[in-house]
DNA sequence: GGCGATTATATCGTGTGCGATATACTTGGG
DNA sequence: CCCAAGTATATCGCACACGATATAATCGCC
């Protein structure tokens, strides 16, 4: 089979296809809030864990620097977070939620439920597909 | 289980993650050829069908004419297709490879190879994957 | 045949991603 | 103690995405 495969063939335009979708999906669901996809995906990380450098935090999400600064700043004037230096270590600085931002996470359930919903509601499914890929992007990381 | 979600518990963030890793492992595969990721998935549509209107490969690739535009600017600019009004209907603009833009097809050829192996090879497992990926899409675009 | 509604593409502004480079701080070897 | 190497973040430039709006061409109804 040495044919050229067609858009719908690659499953790199299936990833690509279904981010798209998601952000279309959280669009509207977060306009009310104020956050943007990319935002939302940084509080979760803080939610979870707060009081982080942005290295950490980098590391987490996959991004590095050059998109976290200028992001974290928006969410810093939106009051969602503050950003102070690590007076430890004055190169490092230290994220931190806001009340603003921690009051955030109880809207998130509600959005999480409709999201689930709107994917179809088999959990058993999504966390199955989630596992796969979780194991596809070790494998391009570990390049 | 109301617990909020831990971000690496999110599909959403998955597909998220795997896309830019993706764009990562392509991109310098791409760089020799002067294309970037977008552009190649462009690419991809025309080389299946080509002399098509901007909306046609926009329904496609699910993207408005306000990313197409400029995108498809920039790769007439590097010669690889051409813009021309449709003269049955001058509202419309057609789409076309250039001799340049087919050429390309070729190097794709081992490009994908080259991709298929990073993500371990395994076409049955990935064949599943893309399905997936596929169907819930449809359900996520059907809102 | 003229004109409002529709359709196709273009433009603008904002927010990511990311390679390349710069800046500020810390560390370690002499 | 000083300074070169290393580390953490910031900045710059370019290329997507996409909501909102603009422009140009066609259609349909009278």
């Amino acid at each position: 089979m040495d044919r050229p495969l067609k858009i719908d063939e690659l499953l790199c335009f299936s990833v690509y296809s279904v981010n798209h979708a998601i952000s279309r999906l959280y669009r509207p669901l977060l306009a009310p809030l104020g956050l943007t996809y990319p935002q939302y995906l940084v509080l979760v990380a803080l939610w979870d864990r707060d009081h982080r450098r942005v290295s950490d935090l980098g590391a987490e999400l996959q991004l590095d620097t050059n998109t976290l600064t200028p992001l974290l700043k928006r969410m810093e004037t939106a009051g969602l977070l503050t950003r102070q230096r690590n007076p430890e270590d004055e190169r490092s600085l230290i994220v931190a939620l806001t009340e603003n931002g921690r009051v955030l996470e109880h809207k998130a359930t509600e959005l999480t439920a409709c999201v689930l919903e709107a994917m179809g509601g088999d959990i058993e499914e999504l966390s199955a597909l989630r596992d796969q890929l979780h194991a596809l992007r070790d494998k391009l990381e570990q390049r």
